[in-house]
DNA sequence: AATCCATATTCATCGGATCAATTGGAGCTG
DNA sequence: CAGCTCCAATTGATCCGATGAATATGGATT
């Protein structure tokens, strides 16, 4: 195994070890790299590995930190998973959010408190009235779409699966979809069906929040061009060996 | 925007645009960073973070190689996020696979060749053996659990669903789990799961099977020590702003 | 006590040098 | 000609040192 990724590691182990823990500073580079036997750029190597699995964090002239390390911060690199697979893939991902997003509204449906629910009712006015106006605004639409569906999975009480289903749709594919709505009448039905999973919220009732939930999100997959595709696994020449 | 970040952005770009193409070779670490003006070192940290995403893959003497970004690929590094929080947050990560995996099992019900319900009764069948033995090998259990699972979800038709329940429970969730089972009987309870699962697919009943394999991964949930602990929401100390 | 500023600290970026693994072709052998 | 060995070119891996840029710190000033 390369220097690298054993220094990689070295840090990973660390962190699940409990010795580096969550927020804390890690030594300078320089030190650290000492420490570790390696030369700095070797661990800066290292250490942008972790970053981009959200995992470290630097902040120039300040020091290097453990993130968080919650779910939701380290799950969010997904989404651009997502967004790579905007063509072929958008389906299966739609699936899976459809899944999770049925139980996860099912289940914010007793968990939700009023005074959010006020806030989704809020939302829904908003967007209706965008999509009244003569000219719609398609970018601060999806801004509110992914507001309205962020907000009640945030409340299922299971912070992996709010974030799950956060990235199952990566902003790509959210924007697609809506801009795919040059139909007023669609945009009419998506706001409907999202009226209707809010009704389901406000009479406590997780079993048709489910169902509504469950019904939105088939209705995107089934308005994608591409729905009947059924093609799966990505084809990809071989590397040479 | 640091120099490295908008490296990285710019070659994810290039693959979004189909500029660059899974499989494809990329330029020398020389040529390449001349053509985006930056160090070769600083272009090899942002290669660095990329190869970190399963976005890129380099080989000593040979080059880099954009991977084959299928989801199962640039999804796996999920899998360490679930090793992190094996401690407060397995059961929620156990309960988006309980969700993914009845769901999984339903659709492989209907799709799974025969020859690979062939390969399952085997693996149901040495799994037995082992926990009959005086000496229950949990490494050799935890493989073929593994292998029981992946062997199933693998079979749904939707390569981001079975990619994502791949990664729900990590290998040392799965090995925590295994180990914990002291009560011989527990284990026969397991295997006793899996079988029904196995008959439910025998069946080609995708509703027995939802069941059968929500019920198991219920069990495992409720197996686990700190069950109950309904703890939400990593805390962690904010960084000084 | 609050603000401002010079300085130290620390990460960011750069340029070059050397090591190590792979590849591909030259040359040899049968 | 087929197959093998071996060497040189290619290319990533690692190291070293230097400079730039952002932040923190502590003292001076008001």
């Amino acid at each position: 195994m390369g220097v690298i990724e054993t220094a990689i590691d070295t840090i990973k182990q660390m962190i699940v070890d409990g010795e580096l823990r969550p927020g804390q500073k890690l030594p300078i580079e320089k030190e650290l790299a000492d420490q570790l036997g390696i030369a700095r750029n070797t661990l800066r190597e290292a250490v942008r590995a972790l970053i981009a699995m959200r995992v470290l964090q630097t902040r120039q002239g300040d020091g290097t930190y453990v993130t968080s390390l919650s779910p939701a911060l380290l799950l969010d690199g997904m989404s651009f998973v997502a967004d790579i697979h905007q063509h072929a893939g958008a389906g299966e991902f739609l699936h899976v959010r459809r899944i999770l997003e049925a139980e996860a509204t099912a289940l914010a449906a007793v968990r939700i408190p009023d005074e959010h629910l006020v806030v989704l009712g809020n939302l829904l006015e908003e967007a209706e009235r965008l999509a009244a106006a003569p000219e719609i605004d398609h970018g601060k639409l999806v801004a509110l779409d992914q507001d309205f569906h962020s907000l009640i999975t945030s409340h299922c009480g299971n912070a992996v699966l709010a974030a799950v289903i956060q990235n199952m749709s990566g902003r790509t594919i959210r924007a697609r979809i809506w801009r795919g709505m040059t139909d007023p009448q669609a945009v009419q039905r998506t706001l409907g069906e999202h009226r209707a999973v809010y009704q389901a919220l406000l009479a406590r009732d997780p079993e048709r929040a489910r169902i509504h939930a469950a019904m939105h999100v088939l209705g995107v997959e089934e308005s994608l061009p591409d729905f009947a595709s059924g093609s799966l696994g990505t084809t990809a020449p071989p590397l040479p060996s």
